[in-house]
RNA sequence: CGGGGCGUGGCGCAGCCUGGUAGCGCGCACCGUUCGGGUCGGUGAGGUCCCCGGUUCAAAUCCGGGCGCCCCGACCA
C-alpha cells in the first residue's frame, strides 16, 4: 500500500526540546504531525491516517443511532452569535469582512444547526432528528499547550439532537451514551464516562467521556464501587468529603469509601441543552394540536485528536508509540533487509506485493537503510505487527513476526505462502491484539 | 491574564558574562565501506545568530523596544 521510500515519513531521533507531554513528543518524533504556530498543527500523511480511523469509528456509531452527517461553515455572521448571547466569549475568534460586517469563526455550532433546524423543522412529524458533522473548531484559548492535546484550531465531532419534548431529548442523549461506549471500546482507550459540570449549558445534566493519562489537564474521582466523576463535580457531591487539606496529598471519602484522583483528558462530552438555543433562534414545531412549541435540543462533542493524543500517551513504552490496532496507520510494518537487489530484498519485495493485494494496510520499509535505524523507525512508530524479511528468513523459509505491544516474537508465517492465506494469518493475529 | 524559561543551519546544543562578524553532534548530498538493532571513514552543502532601534572603529555578544515559542498557574461553550 505505501512504500516507505516514497512516503512522507519525517522521524526524529531527538524530540523538540520544549516538548514535554508524551505524545507531543512522540507524534513528533514518529513523523505524524508539525507545528505551526502556537496551538496550529498540521497532521502528516501518516498522522492523518490515524486521525482517520478515529473520524470512521465515530461516523459508523453516530450513523448507527441514526444521526445524518452534513457540513456546516466555520465561518459566520456574528449575529447568530449576538442572538444567543455567545459574541461576548473571549475565546470567540472575531473578524469583519472587506464590507466591514462582523464575522466569528466557530467554535462549536449550536447557532448555525439550530437555525438551519428553525427554517426547516415546522412539524412534529420531522421529529426527532440527528445531526451532525466533522468540523473544525476554532477557539482563542489564553494556552495552547501538550501538542495537539490542546489547540486554537482541531476537528469536532459535533452532533445534535432535536426532540418534541425532554423526554425525547432523554432518549436521543441515551442513544449517544451508548454510542459513545461503543466508540471509545472500539478505540482501545482506557476511559471513564463521568457525569460533569453542566456549566453555562443549563442544568439538565451532562457527562465527560474522560481518557486517563499522565499529560491530562482534569481530574477525576474515582471509587471502587464505580463512581466516577468530575472532580468539581465530586466536590460538590453531599456524599463527598474531603479528608486530608493543606498536606499536600488530597485524600477524598465517599460513603466509607476512599476515592482516587487520576489526571485525565477530556474526550468527549454530551449535553443536555433543552431549549437553551431553540427559543432565542426561533427554532419551534407545531404539535399535533397545532401549539407551537419549542424544540428540545441535545449536543455531543468529540475530539478525534484528542483521542489519538490519549492513545499515544496509554499505550507508549521507551521505544516509542504502540497503536491500539483499530487507530494503527498501518496494520502490518514490512522491513525489508539487505540492500535492493539482494535475494532477501527481493522477497520483501514480492511478500510486499503480496499483502498488497490481498488488501492488508502495509508500511513496506524499502529504504536503502541500515537494519538499526529501520528496526528503530517501525518501534517508534508504532504498527501492531512488524514483518521482518532478511537472511534468516530466506533461509527458514519463514516471515519474523513480532508484535509491538510486547515486543514478542511469534511463529513465523510462510515466506511463499499464498497472498490472501498470509493475510488472513495476519488478520487473525491483529484481531487477538489489543 | 500572573509567574518562569527560551529564541544561533532541518533537529539537539555551545559561543554571550570578559564585543573582533560562528562552532559541535545528529540529519542532508556525494564517494567508499557495512548490511539483523540508529555501521565506519572521507569530502561537501547549508546560517538575515527572531525583528527594529541604540552604544561602539567593530554587536550573536552590551542597552532599549517589539515579536515568537515553551512550561506552571488562572481559564477551558
Amino acid at each position: 500500500m505505501t512504500r516507505l521510500s516514497e512516503y512522507l515519513l519525517p522521524t526524529l531521533k531527538q524530540a523538540p526540546a520544549d516538548a514535554e507531554a508524551i505524545s507531543h513528543r512522540l507524534m513528533v518524533r514518529a513523523g505524524l504531525i508539525r507545528q505551526i504556530g502556537a496551538g496550529m498543527w498540521t497532521w502528516l500523511p501518516a498522522g492523518w491516517k490515524v486521525h482517520q480511523k478515529v473520524v470512521q469509528i465515530v461516523r459508523e456509531e453516530i450513523d448507527a443511532i441514526g444521526g445524518h452527517e452534513m457540513l456546516m461553515p466555520v465561518l459566520q455572521p456574528a449575529e447568530l452569535w449576538r442572538k444567543t448571547g455567545r459574541l461576548e466569549i473571549e475565546e470567540l475568534f472575531k473578524l469583519k469582512d472587506r464590507k466591514g460586517s462582523e464575522l466569528v469563526l466557530a467554535m462549536t455550532h449550536e447557532e448555525a444547526v439550530t437555525t438551519h433546524v428553525a427554517q426547516t423543522v415546522d412539524s412534529y412529524r420531522d421529529l426527532p432528528l440527528i445531526l451532525y458533522h466533522f468540523q473544525v473548531k476554532e477557539r482563542d484559548e489564553p494556552r495552547p499547550r501538550a501538542g495537539v492535546l490542546r489547540t486554537r484550531e482541531f476537528v469536532m465531532k459535533d452532533s445534535y439532537s432535536f426532540d418534541r419534548d425532554e423526554a425525547g431529548m432523554d432518549e436521543r442523549y441515551e442513544l449517544h451514551v451508548g454510542a459513545y461506549d461503543r466508540i471509545m471500546v472500539r478505540t482501545g482507550l482506557r476511559y471513564y464516562r463521568v457525569e460533569s459540570d453542566v456549566g453555562m449549558m443549563g442544568g439538565l445534566g451532562a457527562h465527560e467521556y474522560m481518557a486517563p493519562c499522565a499529560a491530562g489537564e482534569d481530574q477525576i474521582a474515582l471509587g471502587a464501587d464505580g463512581y466516577a466523576a468530575n472532580v468539581e463535580v465530586a466536590r460538590h457531591d453531599p456524599h463527598v468529603r474531603h479528608v486530608g487539606e493543606g498536606s499536600g496529598e488530597e485524600s477524598w471519602m465517599r460513603g466509607g469509601q476512599a476515592l482516587t484522583l487520576e489526571p485525565a483528558i477530556e474526550i468527549g462530552n454530551i449535553f443536555k441543552l433543552g431549549t437553551r438555543y431553540s427559543e432565542p433562534l426561533g427554532a419551534t414545531y407545531l404539535d399535533e394540536h397545532g401549539s407551537e412549541l419549542p424544540i428540545w435540543m441535545g449536543c455531543y462533542g468529540i475530539g478525534p485528536a484528542r483521542i489519538v493524543a490519549a492513545a499515544v500517551e496509554q499505550f507508549a513504552d521507551e521505544h516509542g508509540i504502540s497503536w491500539p490496532r483499530a487507530l494503527a496507520p498501518f496494520a502490518v510494518h514490512l522491513v525489508a533487509l539487505g540492500r535492493s537487489g539482494m535475494p532477501e530484498h527481493d522477497a520483501a519485495e514480492q511478500l510486499y506485493g503480496k499483502l498488497s493485494d490481498a488488501g492488508v494496510e502495509v508500511l513496506y520499509d524499502d529504504r536503502d537503510a541500515g537494519a538499526g535505524e529501520k528496526f528503530a523507525d517501525a518501534d517508534l512508530l508504532g504498527c501492531p505487527l512488524r514483518l521482518t524479511v532478511g537472511r534468516r528468513t530466506l533461509e527458514a523459509g519463514e516471515i519474523e513476526v513480532q508484535v509491538r505491544r510486547t515486543r514478542e516474537q511469534g511463529a513465523g508465517l510462510p515466506l511463499h505462502g499464498d497472498g490472501a492465506q498470509i493475510a488472513s494469518a495476519l488478520d487473525e493475529l491483529c484481531r487477538g491484539l489489543p
